[in-house]
Order: C-alpha cells, then structure tokens, then sequence
DNA sequence: ATAACTGTGCTAATTGTAATAGCACAGTTG
DNA sequence: CAACTGTGCTATTACAATTAGCACAGTTAT
C-alpha cells in the first residue's frame, strides 16, 4: 500500500489513512472483499502506533467503506456504492469552492481548475 | 461585523476569523484602509479571548492582508490584491477537488457544482 | 495442541496546541 | 488626564492526537 502521511499536518493521521483508503475503494482500485493490510502490517509499514490505525479502521467501518472480522483481517465492504464515497468527497469539494467565490475567484478560474485536473479523461 | 464562529470545529477559532476577514477582503466589501473592529470590540462581541482575536489579527498581519497601529487601531493594507487572495482560496478548491476526483467523482458532477454555486453571476 | 497470525478492548502517559486569564506597557485622541 | 487603541508577556486550562503496553478472543495451518 502506498500512503503518503503528512506527520506535520493539521488533519489527523488517522483522517489521512481515512482518506486515503476511500480513495482506493471510491476509485475502484480497491473492490469488494478485498482484504487490507492487517493492523500491525501497517502499523509497522506506516510506523504509527496500531492504535491510531485501528481508529482509522473503526471509523471506516462505523462508515460502511470496510469490514473487520476477528482473527481473519479487514475487508472491502460489498454494498458500499461508489456515488456515496464520492459525493462525501464532492461537498467537501462544493465548500472549498463557495470559499473561493466568497474570497473573490472567478467563475472561470474555478472551471480552469477543474479542467487542468480532468484533462485527458473521458466523459461519461 | 457578521462572524459566523463553529466553536466545535476542528479548524480553530483563530483560523475562522482570519478566513472571515480575508473573505472580506478578498470580495472587496473591505477596502484598503478601512478601519477593522478593534481587539477588545470583536473579543466582546464574539465572545472570543482577545489573545485569540490578537492571534488571528497578527496573523493577517503577517500575510500582508491587515496593518496594526498601536493606539489607533487596525486597517486593511493598500497594496493587497485581490488575486493574491482569491490564488491561496484557489488553490484549497483545487486540493478538494482533486481529493473528489480520486474518490471517484465524475467531471461532470464537479461542473455541476460550479454552475450551481456561480448561478446567477456575470461571467467577467 | 501449538504457533503465528488476525482483530478487540482496555488503561495510562505523553504531547502539542487552542483558548482563556490577567497583567503591564506604549501609542493615539479628545 | 481619561479612554481608547495595539503589544508583549507568563501561566493555566482543556482537549485531542498519538503512543505504549497489556490482555483477550477468533482463525489458520502445522
């Protein structure tokens, strides 16, 4: 697994392995039943102690994204749909973008932006 | 002044306010060398320690959005552009809306958010 | 059965930072 | 002088994130 922690940052650590996970499920990369690394493995991969990643877990599974089942491991939950993750992520997104206008962006910086970061996709 | 403060949020008090101002100023409601509430005024009326309102206060001072003159009060700066701080609330939207697209979420309904917020404007 | 894994559930201690409280000092204005 | 302004401290409280360590329970394979 390939994380990227920002030990310096303002959100949580727990929050970042949080986001990170659900990206992986709300892009697709990770599917339904897959199992995750196991608590201590990322523990250790991570060096965070297993308490914040078992808080990360828990609220994943409070969530619906994943779930945890007792000597086995923790898997990718089945019912959790796509939509749901990425509109959490969307009205984050409609937040920063209402901050922006408040701050004085143009509508046409906003749509730049979201160019730049679709470029080179498809349409659905 | 119309602060809106969460008290319960994880971004502090002090973070609040200064977004508060530099919306103000970034929609250019605030003009250069008006004249801001002073320390004791905004401490009362938001209810608010003044070493916190001190602390956003210098702050913005820091950023070159605000100046403090002992015994006079403070001001907002003259040279501040409005891009410079439309640019760091730009870059905030472009952060969350690449955390939406690597959650899943399609261009399109990124686009339909924009629309929804900038409805009703004038295109520049 | 045992070893080596898994998650679960605690309690305790540490740490960092936000926020409050209170005081003193200095500049401005009338 | 009085009543405001901002500035600069120090100390304390409060809370949340993180770490540490331990015990317990379920799973799997040897």
């Amino acid at each position: 697994m390939n994380f990227f922690l920002d030990f310096h940052s303002r959100t949580p650590i727990y929050e970042q392995i949080k986001e990170q996970i659900t990206a992986l499920v709300g892009s697709g990369i990770l599917k339904a039943d897959d199992q995750l690394p196991s608590l201590r493995q990322l523990s250790s991969e991570l060096s965070v102690n297993i308490n914040t990643i078992k808080r990360a877990f828990s609220d994943l599974e409070s969530q619906g994204i994943i779930y945890s089942v007792a000597g086995k491991g923790s898997f990718v939950s089945k019912g959790t749909k796509r939509d749901v993750i990425a509109e959490s992520a969307l009205e984050e997104a409609r937040l920063a973008i209402s901050k922006a206008k408040s701050m004085g962006a143009e509508k046409s910086d906003v749509l730049k932006i979201v160019n730049n970061i679709y470029e080179g996709d498809e349409e659905t």
